[in-house]
DNA sequence: GAGTTTGAAACT
DNA sequence: CAGTTTCAAACTC
């Protein structure tokens, strides 16, 4: 289906494996021909390829002549129609009113950004910063609801995000049922957060702060996705590389060009502003230097260290096309549980307490 | 795989 | 331009 055809803007990390830029999803139409913005691949401004499985299919190379003279219709009534910086279906924010920005349904979500003041949502729950986050990207106001005024937001988001994964099974229990846990699965999926596993999972347990680190090696394009919380049981079951380190400065982690041996990451900067926010919504950071050896237009684009999610600080480091994705879980509630502290029980102490 | 739900695009 | 319909993807069973 729909031979000839191929992705036409290689430029904009449009990877097969990169979930968040959704070129790499490809359509299914039947009855608009990948002509209209319904069709993925054209809102992307991308050609149908050989992954589509669209019916009458006019997006392709053999008719690329017409396509553009359709693209510059569209884009004489709107000129950033297919501005690839906005993303597909992301262009003026979501309109989230049932699917809470928590699954694929939230245009925000699949393109692995944060809901902002242009999103017309209700009970923003969206993993990459809510909206109503601090980000600097999206200074907002807090989030409500009609129920019990301002949210506490993080606990909220872990909420729903344990939810919806049995919380409450035990890890080998939870991992074995849960057909998404990221092993097995390929492209195509349902899984929420789509986490491709390359690599055995390690872990790094938590230190006296309150934070447990967690850890798992992704392939590259998905370095900066948050774990889901099976990957992160699963990291803490599966200790074939358990190393405990303190987080901010004398780290005892063994990987050559770690960015936890990276003093600035873990800076005393960033100690006080962790302690000094009781929970971190959202925050960004791009440290333009520390670029691990992974490419500098991606590291500019996406930035070093991603604080998105309001309880988790991720960072990741890229070697040989695998990443590590790693993410510091705040336990504003088990001070000093150290490495055995249980992500259960930070669930049921945390958003209950 | 069929049916349902969802949010966005397209239409009226 | 507000409301409705259509569409394709996401999701559920």
């Amino acid at each position: 289906m729909n031979e000839g055809a191929s992705d036409n803007n290689p430029a904009d990390l449009n990877n097969e494996k990169n979930p968040i830029n959704d070129a790499n999803r490809r359509c299914n139409c039947k009855k608009k021909q990948c002509l209209k913005f319904y069709c993925k691949c054209f809102n992307s401004g991308n050609l149908c390829n050989d992954s589509c499985s669209c019916k009458n299919c006019m997006n392709t190379e053999a008719n690329k002549d017409g396509v553009e003279e359709i693209k510059k219709h569209i884009q004489w009534h709107n000129p950033d129609a297919f501005d690839s910086k906005t993303g597909e279906r992301n262009r003026n924010g979501c309109h989230c009113s049932k699917a809470l920005c928590f699954n694929k349904y939230c245009g925000c979500f699949r393109n692995g950004v944060a809901c902002t003041l242009n999103c017309l949502c209700h009970g923003c729950k969206n993993i990459y910063g809510i909206k109503g986050s601090s980000s600097g990207a999206n200074e907002q106001e807090p989030v409500k609801d009609s129920n019990s005024g301002t949210k506490n937001v993080e606990l909220e988001t872990m909420d729903t995000a344990s939810s919806s994964q049995s919380p409450h099974a035990n890890s080998s229990t939870q991992l074995s049922e849960n057909s998404d846990d990221g092993v097995d699965d390929e492209m195509g999926n349902s899984n929420v957060n789509n986490i491709h596993m390359a690599m055995p999972s390690n872990q790094v347990a938590s230190s006296d702060y309150d934070f447990a680190v967690h850890q798992d090696h992704v392939d590259a394009p998905y370095y900066d996705l948050p774990l889901t919380l099976v990957q992160i049981q699963r990291s803490r079951n599966d200790f074939t590389e358990q190393q405990s380190t303190d987080l901010f400065g004398d780290s005892d982690w063994q990987g050559e060009s770690s960015f936890l041996n990276s003093p600035s990451v873990y800076s005393d900067d960033n100690v006080a502003e962790l302690s000094s926010i009781p929970r971190i919504q959202s925050i960004e950071k791009y440290q333009p230097h520390e670029t691990h050896g992974f490419d500098q237009e991606v590291e500019a684009s996406l930035g070093a260290m991603t604080l998105q999610h309001p309880f988790l600080r991720s960072s990741r480091q890229t070697n040989n096309g695998d990443a590590t994705n790693m993410q510091l879980l705040l336990h504003p509630h088990l001070h000093g549980h150290g490495p055995s502290s249980d992500i259960a029980d930070y669930e049921e102490n945390s958003y209950h307490s």
